[in-house]
DNA sequence: AGAAATTTTGACCAGTTGGAAAAATGTTAG
DNA sequence: CTAACATTTTTCCAACTGGTCAAAATTTCT
């Protein structure tokens, strides 16, 4: 809850047709002083939209998606869904920066004082679950990045980066008391977000390849037995071969 | 160059307003006896919009690029591109086969008969690679399988999966005699995909954590570091502890 | 209840996009 | 050279898409 929401600034160049004059001011508005309350009605269908549209950017990406879809998908007509946000880049952004707040929440958890094999251990099972119970928003995530993250780029150089570099100094820190096997700690978070997401990310291919047998689920915990063994042995100090 | 190509069979419910009467016949014909020489300018031309394409593609997905887009990149108007691939899906779906070939032939090369360590080691040092050269490919590739690989779903159920049957076996059998620590091969194979692809396709992010300083290549280098000390050790025998 | 504000709808629109038709321009074999 | 064929350009279009607008329906407030 700590790290800034980046999404006020509107662009302010775009040509301003005509303020929307009734329309529910959907994001952050450009006096910060007083926020319109935002009634109960308005709250449960920008949810609403909100869930229908992670259902869909997450399986189109933000162009593959239509707004007609994101409306059916939330039973609304699409007007409706206007009038909730004005543009269909305010809701992926809402998606968006809501998401980064999540995504990261484990990461921080991270604690120094902990013992590193169960810190990390931890660290890796959650990014784990969160691969197993929140697909659509790892996809979503996945999307921006692989379009070069035009709508986060600020967070993840500023945000993103400066609490990497926190847990990566914790990570050398362990190093440096002989706790762990000495190793790249960038590379090795990197590699426990890459192999964690994967699991969401490419499920397509990975239950392709399991087969129809491993699928319900039984392949999260083949998954989190196999990264356990991988990362565990990674971080084991051991004589000198 | 033993699997299958998998792009014939148009799909056979397409309205067919009137069949193309000139234009080329870009990939799988349904009569696979004679198969029109392809002249020269031709070949040349389709190579030019297949790499237009990849560029186009990769960057903003399939539903996200437009032909106008490639047909700029390759230097040449609209209607002259469809000319050479009548539909926009046409020009995806050789993209995706060919690049699946390429994708999968370091895993192919995997040798049963060679040192495990040597033989994984390589792997992976093959596969960053990949992602360090062919960035765009690797975009592709992890753009349809987020999408849910609907235009692959029949190749990587049936050609990927033997693939890495096989190469499993293998390395269960190498487990078998002792050679490397017993563990999922399946997962273990997931893992040197997800970390070595996780550098192409979560570029911005990898560049924006490290930072300017990394920047020219040299993560690539300290990656391909530091996954062989996570792999080499998670491969390594050792008495239980 | 009745006025005021909010929410929803239906009709509509302008820009984009994939694609078709046909004419115009090469290119090549006889 | 010229007919047949291959390639390219010009013009056009129908469907889709993001978004507007005024009016209607509904909710909220007094």
């Amino acid at each position: 809850m700590a790290t800034r929401k980046l999404n006020d600034g509107e662009a302010a160049s775009t040509p301003v047709k005509r303020q929307a004059k009734a329309g529910v001011k959907a994001a952050g508005s450009k006096t910060p002083g007083r926020a319109k309350p935002l009634t109960r009605i308005q709250k449960e269908k920008q949810d609403i939209i909100l869930e229908a549209a992670l259902e869909v950017f997450s399986l189109h990406g933000f162009r593959g998606a239509t707004i007609d879809q994101i409306a059916a998908q939330a039973g609304m007509s699409k007007p409706n869904l206007l009038y909730y946000f004005p543009k269909k880049e305010e809701i992926h952004r809402r998606l968006i920066s809501e998401l980064l707040d999540t995504w990261l929440a484990p990461l921080r958890e991270f604690d120094e004082t902990g013992d590193p094999f169960t810190e990390i251990r931890s660290y890796i099972r959650r990014k784990l679950e969160m691969a197993r119970d929140m697909p659509r928003e790892s996809r979503l995530f996945a999307n921006e990045m692989l379009q070069g993250a035009p709508h986060v780029s600020e967070m993840i150089e500023v945000d993103l980066k400066q609490l990497v570099d926190e847990k990566a100094k914790v990570l050398l820190t362990w190093m440096d008391q002989g706790k762990i096997s000495r190793a790249d700690p960038y590379h090795l978070i990197f590699s426990i977000w890459a192999t964690t997401q994967h699991y969401a990310d490419f499920d397509v291919q990975v239950r392709a390849v399991l087969g129809p047998g491993r699928n319900g689920d039984g392949r999260f915990e083949d998954a989190a037995r196999y990264l356990e063994h991988l990362f565990m042995h990674g971080l084991t100090l051991r004589p000198k071969t």
